[in-house]
DNA sequence: ACATATATATCCTTTAAACATATAAATCAA
DNA sequence: TTGATTTATATGTTTAAAGGATATATATGT
């Protein structure tokens, strides 16, 4: 009962490897967006299961605000409380591609990690 | 020049995901061994880059065995200085399984990012 | 005998995630 | 019409883990 518990805990990596930023990268590439809504929308990428902690997306896309990947603006037409609308620039866009190539390095060392341990494991037995 | 230098600095994640947990354990699937001579076989696994810190094989090594994932006992014959050696227990293997399916899962997401982010790509130009 | 390589360990700092909570406008429902 | 809920953003505090520095000691090579 603890012991799967225990095994739980070893195994939070999951967590640090949520690609947030990434993904709202990724959320803002097509369309602008906002801070709710990506909360949403982002989950379609796979990496956050559930919704990811709302403090987190916005204190994420202010950072990325000040690190000039977005820009973002008041939109206070339409329904509900005013939105803080976010769009990719230039920079964005690049740093979402060194971005993919980063994830495809490391797609490929986990399938070699994944391989090493097949055939270990064969040499075991 | 210091453009570049922020984008470094953006896409930091690479240290977050060095996965030293399993790479240790898989060091220890084959054959027994010790934190001096992990510190140099892990580095096969891909996902160090370079030496990792000696602290952090060290210190993970010890909490693998708090957590009963390794048993460990002090080898003085042999070369060099006494060695603590580390050796995976049942329960140890179990967890590098899980993990492995835990990263089979983790470069599927990879894939899909990448996947989506070519087709969002296409559909913006 | 002194420098270097082998080997382990711990402390301190920094970073980032997790969690909690605050605020406020708009909408819905009784 | 007022009270609850949904939509929306924001920030402060705590906790966990990585990073980096450093200490210690034995063995080996020159």
């Amino acid at each position: 009962m603890n012991e799967r518990k225990r095994k739980r805990t070893r195994l939070r990596q999951g967590k640090r490897e949520r690609y947030l930023q990434p993904s709202l990268l990724m959320g803002l590439l097509f369309k602008q967006s906002y801070g709710y809504e990506l909360i949403q929308s982002i989950q379609e990428f796979g990496f956050v299961e559930g919704e990811p902690p709302p403090g987190m997306v916005y204190r994420h896309l202010r950072q990325l605000e000040g690190d000039g990947l977005v820009t973002s603006e008041w939109e206070t037409e339409g329904s509900g409380p005013a939105k803080r609308t976010y769009r990719l620039t230039a920079e964005g866009v690049e740093v979402l591609a060194l971005w993919i190539e980063h994830m495809e390095r490391q797609a490929q060392k986990l399938g070699k990690f994944i391989e090493d341990y097949r055939s270990i494991s064969k040499k075991r037995k």
